[in-house]
DNA sequence: CGACATATTGATCGACTTCAAGTGTAGTGG
DNA sequence: CCACTACACTTGAAGTCGATCAATATGTCG
């Protein structure tokens, strides 16, 4: 097994880590000796089904990922939408049996990091271990936003709220083009995000696209006013804990 | 600074972290040498609110805690509600700024345990940091579920799943009697959790005592057909990760 | 072009919210 | 012991919102 065959792997776990507190040299150097190979899938592709409980950890390198739960009669909740540099299923490495799964929502690129290896970190490198740890408590603290925009926002601030995310996030990792991003999916699977049924959600996006807020086509989503569209979405990126602390 | 001044605030750590995996002698006497004082709260006091970095988090005792985010008009969202054992809100140890707020729902019994401790704990035993870990894990798939039934469940399965999972997790801590357990809270807070009305989760609740499968009176849930119930509501405890695995 | 997925819109129906009122039930203070 | 109050529960009625059904665009890809 060779170290991480994409240097870009390491950089981006190095990127997404030093975000949240200062690494030392010899932690990127840890990071950098990761054992890890990059796979390819493709767009609707399962990385991880319910049920499974697999020997490494998804980092996201490109294109989008989702987490996502069938229901009895065939519907579809997704409840985590992850983008460039995200370890999306980092907490299978503790918790086991998936009770979830993880696919590709758009092509995806990704590194899969053995749980061994992450282990062997968790045994030596307490400090690379808390920075793991928080960025799945972050994934945690964004279920929570999702769950306040299902019970007790407008339809309207809940897919505005998700957009304030998603850009927010997505400016961090350098993937907005002004008040622009690349964003290709359908409607349909915003829909399984939100909650709602597909009809309604289009309807909020003409809402948005009404209001001069938002617009979304041909996959690209375009913020027309992100103040006032923060302002109507009562987006407060305080749970996205961006802000370096020592940790 | 004495150590635990209540000897059954450790033996709750204990108990919970050995229910993920066995704990040497070695970690047991870590968890009885932390240090924490006991506090108690009312009944809709706060424990954390929104915005505060706290330097301890909160190991609960007896009583049930709930975390929750208020919107602008003032209506609320309850994400997570904690049992005897939980340890509310342990993500704050690394998340610093709170993006939402703990109470207590009913009189609650806490011990409050040092971030400085939880620290050394991280620095020195990676397998209980690994437990710690772990039982944020757990909480955030806790979340998930709830989000599955906020969006793509119907309001009885939601309703009914919410009391399987509660019924399940008092049940592992001893905190139920046959098929009856204390719940003393109020529809309207239920309906809090749920991202309903009042009166929808009241209906809610008449339907499930019609189905015969739910009665909730005078703060007492009682079960009336878990094998229905655990049908009607889609109930997997799968999430719940229950068993001992080695982590 | 044909086949297919996606987006859009209208119409209808049912579910959920809101408003409103009535019914316990427990607690308080005379 | 009995008003009186407060709070929670319960139910009805009306209205709104969102789901579903259905039909028509609009692409997009072979």
């Amino acid at each position: 097994m060779a170290t991480f065959e994409n240097p870009q792997a390491a950089a981006a776990l190095v990127a997404r880590l030093s975000r949240y507190d200062d690494l030392s040299s010899q932690e990127i150097e840890v990071i950098e000796n990761l054992t890890a190979v990059t796979r390819q899938f493709a767009k609707g592709e399962d990385i991880v089904v319910e049920g499974m409980s697999p020997l490494f950890s998804t980092l996201l390198l490109d294109g989008f990922a989702i987490r996502y739960n069938l229901v009895e009669d065939g519907r579809r909740q997704i409840t985590a939408i992850h983008v460039n540099g995200d370890f999306v299923d980092l907490h299978c490495f503790l918790l086991k049996p998936m009770d979830h799964s993880v696919a590709a929502l758009t092509p995806c690129r990704a590194a899969l990091v053995p749980h061994v290896e992450l282990r062997a970190i968790s045994e030596r490198h307490p400090h690379l271990t808390r920075l793991l740890w928080l960025s799945t408590l972050i994934d945690a603290a964004m279920h929570r936003e999702w769950m306040v925009g299902m019970g007790r926002r407008s339809i309207l601030a809940q897919l505005g709220h998700l957009i304030c995310e998603l850009y927010t996030r997505l400016k961090v990792v350098g993937r907005v083009n002004g008040l622009r991003f690349d964003f290709p999916v359908t409607q349909s699977e915003v829909s399984d995000a939100l909650g709602l049924s597909l009809v309604q959600t289009n309807r909020t996006f003409r809402a948005l696209r009404e209001q001069h807020l938002v617009t979304m086509q041909g996959g690209v989503v375009t913020i027309l006013d992100w103040d006032r569209l923060v302002e109507a979405s009562e987006f407060n990126p305080l749970y996205l804990h961006l802000d370096k602390e020592p940790r």
